[in-house]
DNA sequence: TATCTTTTTGTCATTTTGACTACAAGATTA
DNA sequence: TAATCTTGTAGTCAAAATGACAAAAAGATA
């Protein structure tokens, strides 16, 4: 057991979301160059056998993507007996959302290539990937009603605007401006910077943080998160 | 892969829960004969190469408790290197409500031993189950709050007040009974059957029906549950 | 300077919540 | 049979939250 070698009937699958230009966005890869290009995929590999599946997602993040350091939730195993050809292989899926503007693809770098894609555009998928993508979809609109956990697609200081059309865009609805303002603000972890907005053709925005430490005291008190 | 053989590195764990005497209960099992008499454990088991994880899961439960039929969801795969002797087994948990009267435990007929426990009587357990169970049980809490969930634990009808000891317990908090009725049945899926309890030593309540058939149509209107 | 865009602050009627009070319905007991 | 006890059910009321707006403020642009 103390050997490391690769134990081929686990494997695990990232869902990598991120938020720009107003939309959600999933990372996927493909082999770019060598005999198997082809068809995107959620990036992914196998786990070995002597690493934690947490460690084996985090390393298989940043062989494909150069991602370090990112949080990532273990989302659901999916374990068809056909949904891998020809081998018996469970895979563990993990998502993860990150700022997109501090992710640097380096296409051409590696024997992989990896992309942005919205939602509306997503290709074809191996295996299960595209059932994998769906169910991560619906588990992410389900936690960012009851967690404040979409700061995380955020830069760490936002307008308040850009927090909604955050959540308008996942979950596909509109808000009312000065009433989410309003709700938002009465939850008492969204820190007003004072800073302002630069570069904008209209009045600047205040620029908010989101007090990570007073929404978990909040939550001790019992106070929960919901949109 | 169409023989069925038992894959040795993936395994099943089941969190049963139910509710009884006012207090949230769990099933676990132990060999009743044989050499390995001992530790309490999830009720567990290998998946076989041939079977679906979900199916595992379904075979499992039965071998170990009779019960058929329940519903399960997958909670959360456990992979730590360690968490298994001498080999590398990554376990998927499961978790179930039941209702409590309909579960029939037959001791001494398996070679197993299945039993229920409340939260402050539970033995130790194999391996990693007690990390296992309590994340179980935050989950549990998470969701009962979320979603309308907790009537799979009661019987088909049940007073309003076993529906407010039964969130009472898993929530560890005190609800105020005439609110706690005015908010739940504002929420229009609980159907009045007009039926009174029996035998009970005071004013008999009337007996609710979960309306599943109504919440889900509540829910595409965008209503969501929340307690 | 006027106008346009977007932020930010208010207003107001309606609904929901939280903390209670009081009444109703049976079973038990005096 | 009447008093009393226990629990269910209905109602009250102030405070808080929500939804739908109107309007003022702050800058950029024309």
């Amino acid at each position: 057991m103390a050997n490391s070698e690769i134990i081929k009937n686990s494997s695990i699958d990232c869902i990598i979301y991120s938020f720009n230009d107003s939309k959600l966005q999933v990372l996927l890869v493909r082999h770019a160059i060598g005999k198997s290009v082809g068809k995107w995929a959620l990036p992914g590999g196998y786990v070995k056998s002597d690493e934690d599946i947490d460690t084996a997602a985090v390393r298989t993040l940043k062989l494909h993507t150069g991602l370090e350091d990112i949080y990532l939730e273990q989302l659901k195993a999916f374990g068809a007996v056909d949904r891998f050809p020809n081998e018996r292989v469970i895979t563990i899926s993990y998502f993860s959302l990150v700022r997109y503007k501090y992710v640097v693809l380096k296409p051409g770098e590696s024997v992989y290539e990896a992309k942005w894609f919205t939602m509306d555009e997503i290709p074809p998928l191996i295996f299960d990937h595209k059932k994998i993508l769906e169910f991560g979809n619906s588990r992410l609109r389900h936690i960012v009603r009851h967690e404040p956990i979409g700061f995380r697609l955020l830069p760490e200081v936002f307008p308040l605007l850009q927090l909604q059309s955050l959540y308008e865009a996942i979950l596909n609805t509109k808000f009312d401006k000065p009433n989410f303002r309003r709700k938002l603000l009465k939850m008492n972890f969204l820190y007003d910077t004072k800073v302002k907005q630069k570069n904008v053709s209209h009045r600047a925005a205040n620029l908010f943080r989101f007090d990570l430490e007073a929404y978990e005291k909040l939550k001790e008190k019992g106070f929960t998160f919901d949109l």
